[in-house]
RNA sequence: GGGGACUUAGCUCAGCAGGUUAGAGCGCUACGCUCACAUCGUAGAGGUCGUAGGUUCGAGUCCUAUAGUCCCCA
C-alpha cells in the first residue's frame, strides 16, 4: 500500500465493480421491508454542480445505509426535460451554428434536433454522478419524456380535465418576452428594482379640471381602460361615475370605486390597465371593463399603441414621458423602489398579458396535501419548512400549465375544426368524437415541466400500469432535496400522489440549504464562482467532496464550500488510509477464524476501544435515523482520529510487536480487525470509495462493503474500563504536557512516580506499560500518598500526585506559580460542584445519575485540592 | 406589510432529549521526520455562547422583547 491514500487509482475501479455486481438494482421482494427514494431528477442537459452533489450525497448516504440495514433498498435515478431551458438552449446552438430560428426549421424538425441534443447530451451528467459515488439503480433509468411518464402525463391531464380540474380561460398571465412562453406565478421572480414614479394628470371630460394618478409604467397608460379609488376615499367620493380622459389616446374612460386602491398609496387615485396587470385584470373583471392590449408577445407597443406602435415597452416609456411632460400632464417624477418580476429563467422582465391559457385548479385538489402535513403524516425535515408550505398551500392560486413552448408534453387536447368540439384523449384520436370529422387538430402548448415532475414518484414506478413497483415502493420512502423547489415540485408531488394514488408520494421530506462560496455568495453563472463537483473530486476525491459537504451542517442549514475544508478531509481520508495500513502490516499472519471475540483475554485497553466504537455505532444509527446526517459524521470522524488512532493503535503498538507474548498479539490483532472493520462499515455511506478498498483488504466475508450488514449492538459496553481507561490517558496527558512545559527532550527517557490510594495504584499498574510507552518514562513508581519526593516537578490530576524528579528543571518559584493556579482552578470547580450539591432543588428534582456524577466530580476535586494543598506546603516549607 | 432563519474562539461552523471543565476544522505558538501517517505527532494560547428580561434546582440549549445580518412570500 503507498503512503498517501490515492482516490484516482480506486473510485473507477470499485463503482465500476458494483455496477457489475448488480448491488445497485433491487427487484421487488415482498419479504422485506422496502426503501425507495426517487432522485430529484436534473436537468437532461445539465452539467452537475455543487447542489447536486450535495443533495445526491445526502441521497446516497442514506440508501447506503437503508441497504446495509438489509431493507429492500432502490434509488431511481432520471433526468428532466426542462422544457424552457432546454429548448433555449438547442435554439442558441442552431442560431450560432446555421443561423436559423426554430421557427425556419419547423415544429417537427426542431424536435427531431432536440431529441439528438439529448440523446448527445442526456446522459452526462448521470454520468457524472457516478462520479460521486451515487449508488442509483441505473436499470430503473427514467426520463420525464420517455413513453411511460409521457402517457403517465396524458393520463393525468385526461382525468383531470374530465374531472373538470382543468379549464381553458382567458386570464392574466405572465409572459416572459425572451422565452416567448408564459409561465406560472412561482416561476416569476420578485427583485426589487430603482425605477420612478411617475404623477400624471388625466383631464375630465368637460373639462372642469384634472385628477393625478401615480404609475410606475407609464407606457401601460395607452391600455387604460379606467381609474379607480377606494370606495371608503372622501376626498374622491364624488369622483365616482365620472369620466375622465386618457391622454395620448383620448380615450374616454370612467373613475370606478375598488376596494383595491390603497389609500396611501401616491394620490390614492390608481390607472387601471386590464390587459397589462394582474391587479387591473380584476378590477376590470369587477366593473366589466375593455382590456386593451398595448404591448404584444415581443415587448413592443401594439398598434392599439397608435404613434407608439412598434416601440419596444422602454422605449415607449421614455416617449409617452416626454409627450406628456411636453403636454404639461406631467405633473412630477420621483424615485422609487418596486417589486418586478423576473423570469426564473432568463431574468428578463416578465409582461402581464391577458391571454387563453391551460390551469389546474388547485383548491379542490390541495385539500389532501394540506391535510396531510398538517397532520404529520407527511414530515419535514427541519420541521419549520412545514410552514412554508403549508403558508403556501393554503393561498394557493390556480396553475398556468400552458406553455408556448415546442419541447415538453403536448396539451393533450383535440379541437374539431368542423364543428368546434373541445375534447382531451391519452392516445392521439382520428376522428372528432362528435361529428367523426378527420379534420381536427392538437392544441399546440406544451405543458409546464413541472406537470411531469409532479407524477415522478409514482410514473418512474410504472403508473398508469398498476405494477409489482408501485404495489411495493409506493409511497417512497423519503425525499431529498433544497428548499428552493419545495413549491415547485414537492407540493405538487403531494398534491398529485393523493389525486391519483390516493396516498402520500413519500413519508419524510428531508430539506438541505444551499452550497455557496467561501465568501458566502450563491454560486452563480454571472458570478463565475461556482465550484465545479468534478473539479473537486479531480483534487480532492469524491469520498473527501462527499464528507465535507455534510460534515458539520444542520439540516436545513446553508453552507459555504471552503476549499481548505475538503482538503482537511482529505487529510482525514488519508489519516483512515494510513490507519489501515498499519493494521495491514500487522495482520498478515492474522486469522479471525482461530478464536472468537468471547475467548479472548481481552485487556482494559481491549474493553476500552470497543467500549468506545459500540457507542459510536449507536449514535451514528441514531443520528443517520434522525436525518443527522451531519452529525454521524463528526462522531465517526472524533471516534477514528481522537480514539483510535491517537491512542488505541499507540496503546497496542508493543503487544502488536510481539513484546507482550503471541497470545496478547492475537487479541490486539483480533480487536484492532474487529473495530476498523467495523468502522469502515459505519463510514461507507459517507465514504463508499476509501472504505471498500480497504474493507476488501482486510479480513472479511461477503463480495462487497456495501452489502455487508450494518454493525448492530453487541453488548461490548463497558462503563468501568472507560473510566479506568480515562484515568490511564489523563495520567500520560499529564505527564506530556509537564514535560513539554519543561522542554525535555521527546527522547529522554525519564522516572515518574505516581502517589494515589492504593485501588488507583492498582489501575496504574495494569496499564504501567503503557503508561512508560506513552509517556516516555523508563521508571513509573507507584506508591501511597505521602512524602513529595525531593527536587520534583510536580502536578495532581484525578486525585494522582505526579512528580518528575527532574533536579536540573525544578524552578521552585516556576513550580509554586503553577500548583497554585491550579489549585484555584480547582477550588472554582469544586466550589461549583458544591454549591450544586448543596442546592436542595438539584438533590430532590435533578435525576439521580446526574446528581451522582456531580458527587463524583466533587469528590474527585476534593481530593485534588487536597494533595495539591500538601504538595504547596511541603514545596513552601 | 407578513413569515422564517441566523448571531458560539481570529475565520468557517457543530452543539443531538436543558445537567461537559462549551467543541471541531482552518489559522496561530512551541517542540518533534518516534519503524501507519509531516495530507503527521505532542503540548499550548484563544470564547462573559448578540443584548435585556423570564421559565427552571439548573439555559448556549426553552419563552418574551430588542439590535444586526440574510432568506422567502406579498
Amino acid at each position: 500500500m503507498e503512503k498517501t491514500y490515492d482516490p484516482k487509482r480506486v473510485e473507477q475501479k470499485w463503482y465500476s465493480y458494483w455496477e457489475e455486481k448488480g448491488f445497485f438494482h433491487g427487484e421487488v421482494d415482498t419479504t422485506k421491508e422496502p426503501f425507495c427514494v426517487v432522485i430529484p431528477p436534473p436537468n437532461v442537459t445539465g452539467q452537475l454542480h455543487m447542489g447536486h452533489a450535495l443533495d445526491n450525497t445526502y441521497q446516497d448516504i442514506l440508501v447506503r445505509w437503508k441497504r446495509m440495514q438489509g431493507l429492500n433498498t432502490v434509488w431511481i435515478p432520471g433526468t428532466d426535460h426542462a422544457g424552457i431551458a432546454t429548448q433555449a438552449r438547442v435554439e442558441d446552438h442552431i442560431r450560432s451554428t446555421e443561423g436559423k430560428t426554430r421557427h425556419d426549421l419547423g415544429r417537427e424538425e426542431f424536435l427531431r434536433r432536440t431529441w439528438a441534443w439529448k440523446d448527445d447530451y442526456g446522459d452526462q451528467i448521470l454520468n457524472q454522478l457516478k462520479k460521486l459515488g451515487a449508488s442509483l439503480d441505473w436499470q430503473r433509468e427514467r426520463f420525464t419524456m420517455d413513453e411511460g411518464c409521457s402517457r403517465a402525463v396524458r393520463e393525468v391531464f385526461v382525468r383531470l380535465f374530465e374531472k373538470g380540474l382543468i379549464y381553458q380561460g382567458h386570464y392574466s398571465v405572465n409572459w416572459c418576452p425572451h422565452c416567448a412562453t408564459t409561465l406560472s406565478d412561482i416561476e416569476v421572480e420578485h427583485q426589487d428594482d430603482q425605477g420612478k414614479l411617475y404623477h400624471v394628470k388625466y383631464p375630465f371630460s368637460d373639462g372642469s379640471g384634472f385628477i393625478q394618478v401615480a404609475t410606475t409604467r407609464p407606457e401601460t397608460m395607452l391600455g387604460d381602460t379606467a381609474i379607480a379609488v377606494n370606495p371608503a376615499d372622501e376626498r374622491y367620493a364624488h369622483l365616482v361615475g365620472q369620466t375622465v380622459i386618457v391622454p395620448l389616446v383620448d380615450r374616454e374612460v370612467p373613475v370606478v370605486a375598488d376596494d383595491y386602491v390603497d389609500l396611501e398609496f401616491g394620490t390614492g387615485m390608481v390607472k387601471v390597465t386590464p390587459a397589462h396587470d394582474p391587479n387591473d385584470f380584476e378590477i376590470g373583471l369587477r366593473h366589466n371593463l375593455p382590456q386593451i392590449q398595448v404591448i404584444g408577445l415581443d415587448a413592443t407597443m401594439t398598434a392599439e399603441a397608435g404613434k407608439y406602435a412598434g416601440l419596444d415597452r422602454y422605449t415607449a416609456r421614455q416617449r409617452v414621458v416626454e409627450d406628456l411632460s411636453q403636454l404639461g400632464l406631467l405633473e412630477r417624477v420621483e424615485d422609487h423602489d418596486h417589486a418586478v418580476g423576473h423570469c426564473y429563467r432568463c431574468h428578463t422582465v416578465v409582461e402581464p398579458l391577458v391571454s387563453k391559457q391551460w390551469f389546474v385548479k388547485m383548491e379542490p385538489l390541495a385539500r389532501a396535501a394540506i391535510a396531510a402535513v398538517e397532520t404529520g403524516e407527511i414530515r419535514f425535515i427541519p420541521e419549520r419548512f412545514s410552514k412554508h408550505y403549508l403558508r403556501w398551500m393554503e393561498n394557493l392560486r390556480d396553475w398556468c400549465i400552458s406553455r408556448q413552448l415546442w419541447w415538453g408534453h403536448r396539451i393533450p387536447v383535440w379541437y374539431c375544426d368542423d364543428c368546434g368540439e373541445r375534447f382531451a384523449r391519452v392516445d392521439e384520436p382520428s376522428a372528432c368524437p362528435n361529428c367523426d370529422s378527420i379534420r381536427i387538430e392538437q392544441d399546440p402548448d406544451v405543458l409546464d415541466t413541472w406537470f411531469s415532475s409532479a407524477l415522478w414518484p409514482f410514473s418512474v414506478l410504472g403508473w398508469p400500469d398498476s405494477t409489482a413497483e408501485l404495489e411495493h415502493f409506493y409511497p417512497t420512502s423519503v425525499l431529498i432535496t433544497g428548499f428552493d423547489i419545495i413549491f415547485f415540485w414537492v407540493a405538487r408531488m403531494v398534491v398529485m400522489g393523493y389525486e391519483f394514488m390516493g396516498d402520500k408520494p413519500f413519508g419524510d421530506v428531508l430539506i438541505h440549504g444551499l452550497v455557496r462560496d467561501a465568501q458566502g455568495r450563491k454560486m452563480s453563472k454571472s458570478l463565475n464562482n461556482g465550484v465545479d463537483p468534478l473539479d473537486a473530486i479531480d483534487q480532492y476525491g469524491a469520498d473527501a467532496l462527499r464528507i465535507n459537504l455534510v460534515i458539520g451542517v444542520a439540516p436545513g442549514n446553508d453552507l459555504r464550500y471552503v476549499p481548505e475544508k475538503v482538503e482537511a478531509y482529505r487529510n482525514f481520508a488519508n489519516k483512515i488510509w494510513n490507519a489501515s495500513r498499519f493494521a495491514l502490516m500487522n495482520l498478515s499472519d492474522f486469522n479471525y477464524r482461530r478464536q472468537n471475540m468471547g475467548t479472548l483475554a481481552l485487556t482494559a485497553v481491549d474493553h476500552w476501544i470497543l467500549s468506545r466504537y459500540e457507542f459510536t455505532a449507536q449514535e451514528v444509527t441514531r443520528f443517520l435515523h434522525r436525518y443527522d446526517v451531519g452529525e454521524g459524521a463528526r462522531v465517526l470522524y472524533e471516534f477514528i482520529w481522537n480514539e483510535l488512532c491517537d491512542w488505541y493503535i499507540e496503546l497496542i503498538k508493543p503487544r502488536l510487536y510481539g513484546k507482550q507474548g503471541e497470545e496478547s498479539r492475537y487479541v490486539a490483532q483480533y480487536v484492532l480487525w474487529y473495530v476498523l472493520k467495523g468502522t469502515l462499515e459505519l463510514l461507507h455511506p459517507y465514504m463508499p470509495f476509501i472504505t471498500e478498498e480497504i474493507w476488501q483488504n482486510l479480513p472479511h466475508e461477503g463480495e462487497s462493503i456495501m452489502v455487508a450488514a450494518w454493525p448492530n449492538p453487541s453488548g461490548l459496553t463497558s462503563p468501568m474500563n472507560e473510566k479506568v481507561m480515562n484515568t490511564v490517558m489523563a495520567v500520560i496527558t499529564e505527564i506530556r504536557t509537564m514535560r513539554s512545559e519543561k522542554k525535555v527532550p521527546p527522547g529522554r527517557k525519564i522516572t515518574a512516580i505516581c502517589q494515589a490510594t492504593p485501588d488507583v495504584q492498582e489501575v496504574l499498574a495494569a496499564a504501567e506499560e503503557d503508561i512508560k510507552n506513552l509517556a516516555g518514562l523508563d521508571t513509573l513508581t507507584l506508591e501511597n500518598v505521602g512524602q513529595n519526593p525531593a527536587k520534583a516537578l510536580s502536578s495532581v490530576v484525578d486525585g494522582i500526585s505526579i512528580f518528575l524528579p527532574l533536579a536540573d528543571l525544578v524552578d521552585l518559584d516556576q513550580e509554586l506559580e503553577r500548583i497554585q493556579r491550579d489549585l484555584e482552578a480547582t477550588q472554582e470547580e469544586l466550589r461549583r460542584a458544591e454549591a450544586k450539591l448543596a442546592n436542595e432543588g438539584f438533590i430532590t428534582k435533578a435525576p439521580a445519575h446526574v446528581v451522582a456524577k456531580e458527587q463524583e466530580k466533587a469528590a474527585s476535586y476534593r481530593s485534588t485540592l487536597e494533595q495539591l494543598q500538601a504538595l504547596l506546603e511541603e514545596m513552601q516549607r
